[in-house]
DNA sequence: TATGAAATTATAATCATTCTTACATAAAAC
DNA sequence: GTTTTATGTAAGAATGATTATAATTTCATA
């Protein structure tokens, strides 16, 4: 995703290509870490010095609202962002405290139960001991 | 429920039956509202004039490790309890805010790209509006 | 280039949660 | 039965994420 792609993105969901959004928005879209808002803040903050946090937070629920990035609360302290907007489960390792998409079949899942309701938005998060941390757990009991 | 049995529940997990401890759990067994730390706190501060907000963070924490309560994470700022201890989904409504526990096969969902990884926990968050909200907003239209 | 709206910045305020300390109470040891 | 020890509760300070406010800057466009 070129910086001018992004801006044309922008401007096609009536949002104004700034810099910092842009950048913000490049910055999601290139990670799959799932970075919070102070994470962002400081990852960009030594290429744009000026930067503030509040623009931070207001870019993100912007682009959040315009459909272009989604927010996903899965930890106890703050809140994440995910550049990847189709439908996903996350699952977060309990040790290392990674987050990781996951396909999931949302439709396979619901007994009718909801029936009345209008369902808008679908959350799957599964939380355990990623592949990582597991090896590493075995090769602590064999020692 | 009376306040005997969850002492012995209580003295089973080796958990000390004081009085905020059963009172807090009872509330959360008798109500399906999911309140968070502080609604619970003001609930309880009104007959129990003493209560501090420690215990009853502290309370919780306690409850959660011992599997007699779930934490619930829905897509806000605060952290909901659930006395409903059973693997089930929450349909939060954006309007109103309630949350609703709803049937959920998780195990109908997932395709297999967490092999390797150990899952402990599973989550499945709704949100959208609820009937009553539904109901509501059309008797608006029909003006 | 002057104007006004929108964006950004800096900073203060808020709110959930955790931490620290002091005190009270219950269990254990003597 | 008294002293020690562990555990629980209370009060309030501290922390950290987020939101609100006000001032400044940017930018399109007249």
């Amino acid at each position: 995703m070129t910086y001018e792609t992004l801006a044309a993105q922008l401007k096609e969901k009536n949002i104004r290509p700034s810099y910092q959004r842009i950048r913000i928005l490049m910055l999601l879209l290139s990670v799959s870490s799932h970075p919070t808002a102070d994470t962002i803040y400081h990852e960009l903050k030594s290429e744009i010095p000026a930067l503030s946090k509040s623009t931070v937070y207001n870019t993100l629920l912007t682009l959040t609202a315009a459909g272009l990035v989604k927010m996903v609360r899965i930890e106890e302290n703050a809140t994440r962002f995910d550049g990847t907007t189709a439908e996903h489960g996350h699952f977060q390792c309990q040790k290392c405290g990674t987050i990781q998409n996951f396909a999931a079949n949302m439709d396979a899942m619901v007994k009718g139960q909801l029936a009345g309701c209008r369902v808008i938005e679908r959350h799957i998060v599964y939380r355990g001991i990623c592949r990582d941390c597991l090896a590493e757990q075995e090769r602590e009991e064999s020692k």
